[in-house]
RNA sequence: GCGCCCUUCGUCUAUCGGUUAGGACUCAAGAUUUUCAAUCUUGCAAGAGGGGUUCGAUUCCCCUAGGGCGCGCCA
């Protein structure tokens, strides 16, 4: 069955509707597309369903768009705009409607509401009961426009042979004829889906299994029509941390949020990879490693959660990973998304130099801007807690007596820390017990990068300033 | 109700009939250390339940339970 759609070239495709932002779920969808199609050198194509006039908002598509972009997922071609392909999709319909493949239903949906009550009263299964299957066009119901159905076979069972569900069968006796064209001419998502993946040259459909039964019925168009069955690779779902279904109530659900939490691309497209996917014991996998490595085989049937803390680690990973310039872009971005002013060109200067100290400690830019402010700060630096308690009235004495210990010396974090060690022995304190208040007064945290790094990269003038200027309070 | 899918540590997963059931995150302890991280070491922790098949089942089959999805003139 596969033999034909593998003579074609391999075209993937992502076609999410318009509804709202790049959901999580969605993003690992396109993922994998992108993987796939990369892996084997085939083409990765977007295609928006926006076929529900009342659903679709062009804003969705905006950030449809800047999701896959932000997480490095580049299509191929044009994107391809479902509802502006509806002439084609109800040419196939009638098409099909001329083949006797399909025919008109003339039930209104009151009728058809009536016969699901009925059905469901008497416990049997909802679905279309054929009512219009086998009959002629009717003139008396001149006045009711009808909706074509197509006419799907009643026995024998489809097999849908899924590249990670397995074979999957379905029995023809609960599919039953749905509609194709609705009676105000309009294509049902049904055929628009397989029209355009037909005319896309789409090879590989990569979904989520919330579509699996729909690949049955898609299947009956495909038949009918004689095209070319693609492969099924059907996705399982992702769950919130708690196992339930995906939604507000779980807090971020759209890519955007992520990278609002500090998250970068990169680490997304790692950590969304090992949900459902997995390459031996392989965890921290590179974009690269990826494309070489992705295959349908090794993804999971089940569905997989949302757990923040592997991502915050993944996350830590490639921010360690990362080039500092464009870190310290990240983190300028973030405080000016919070209102802080732009950067100096000093302050970015010193906040490049300090990067390779910062990055180490960070799990999202958030974390990154925030240990990172030290180098924004102004004289009185804001204390934290733990800070103030470092810096007693001692402390500060000291802080000045180091001060004019070190002013003398050569502005390189390894004299500093040579005479701060001495200045330490000589009082017959250990370093950490000098180390903390200087952190305090250097930085306003207690916890930073190395400290006589953090001295050469604020300068000889602003380290002695630092030091030297008392917090209001020392309580 | 009908159909389909799923079920290994708390979480993500490895295992393709024979393993002390492995790795990663988390958590705990230790090493290192100027703080915090990073790193390293160690530890806690799993085959939903019940039947089969088999010399032997986490692995194959069936049932039950639990979870998910679909059953629209929505996509």
């Amino acid at each position: 069955m596969d033999a034909m759609a593998q003579d074609r070239p391999l075209v993937t495709r992502f076609a999410p509707s318009p509804t709202g932002f790049l959901h999580i779920g969605g993003a690992r969808t396109a993922l994998f597309n992108w993987l796939y199609a990369r892996h084997f050198g085939g083409t990765f194509r977007l295609r928006i369903e926006d076929t529900d006039r009342e659903r679709s908002k062009p804003e969705a598509i905006d950030a449809l768009l800047q999701g896959l972009s932000w997480l490095g997922l580049d299509w191929d071609g044009d994107v391809v705009f479902q509802f502006a392909r509806a002439a084609r999709h109800a040419e196939i319909a009638h098409q099909l409607l001329a083949q006797g493949k399909a025919y008109y239903c003339y039930a209104t949906p009151d009728e058809l509401e009536e016969m699901r009550n009925q059905q469901k009263a008497e416990g049997k299964p909802q679905r279309y009961d054929g009512r219009w299957r086998d009959r002629a066009p009717d003139d008396s119901r001149r006045n009711v426009r009808p909706a074509i159905r197509i006419k799907c076979p009643q026995t024998g069972d489809t097999l849908i042979e899924d590249r990670v569900q397995g074979d999957v069968r379905f029995r023809n006796d609960v599919l039953d004829d749905f509609i194709i064209l609705r009676s105000d001419g309009t294509p049902t998502y049904m055929l628009s889906v397989v029209v355009d993946d037909f005319d896309m040259g789409v090879t590989h459909v990569i979904r989520g299994d919330d579509h699996l039964t729909n690949a049955a019925r898609q299947r009956q168009i495909i038949d009918a029509m004689g095209w070319p069955v693609p492969v099924y690779a059907h996705l399982p779902m992702l769950h919130g941390p708690d196992g339930a279904k995906l939604s507000k109530r779980h807090g971020a659900q759209g890519i955007h949020e992520f990278e609002g939490m500090g998250y970068l691309p990169e680490a997304m497209r790692n950590y969304l990879l090992r949900l459902g996917w997995s390459h031996g014991d392989d965890e921290l996998i590179s974009t690269e490693q990826a494309i070489q490595w992705f295959d349908l085989d090794a993804v999971q049937k089940s569905p997989a959660r949302l757990d923040y803390k592997k991502l915050d680690f993944v996350n830590g990973h490639y921010i360690r990973e990362a080039d500092d310039a464009r870190l310290a872009e990240l983190v300028i971005a973030h405080r000016q998304s919070k209102g802080e002013p732009t950067a100096t060109d000093h302050q970015r200067q010193m906040l490049i130099a300090g990067m390779k100290g910062l990055k180490e400690r960070a799990k999202t830019i958030i974390e990154l801007a925030d240990s990172a402010a030290y180098v924004f700060a102004s004289r009185p630096l804001p204390l934290d807690e733990k800070a103030r308690l470092v810096l007693t009235p001692q402390a500060q004495t000291a802080n000045t007596a180091i001060a004019m210990s070190i002013s003398n010396v050569e502005w390189k974090a390894g004299k500093l820390e040579e005479v701060v060690r001495a200045f330490a022995a000589t009082h017959g304190l250990r370093l950490g017990d000098v180390a903390q208040p200087i952190r305090a007064a250097l930085t306003g945290k207690t916890t930073s990068p190395p400290i006589f790094d953090v001295m050469e990269i604020l300068g000889k003038e602003e380290t002695l300033l630092r030091l030297n200027s008392s917090p209001k309070s020392n309580n």
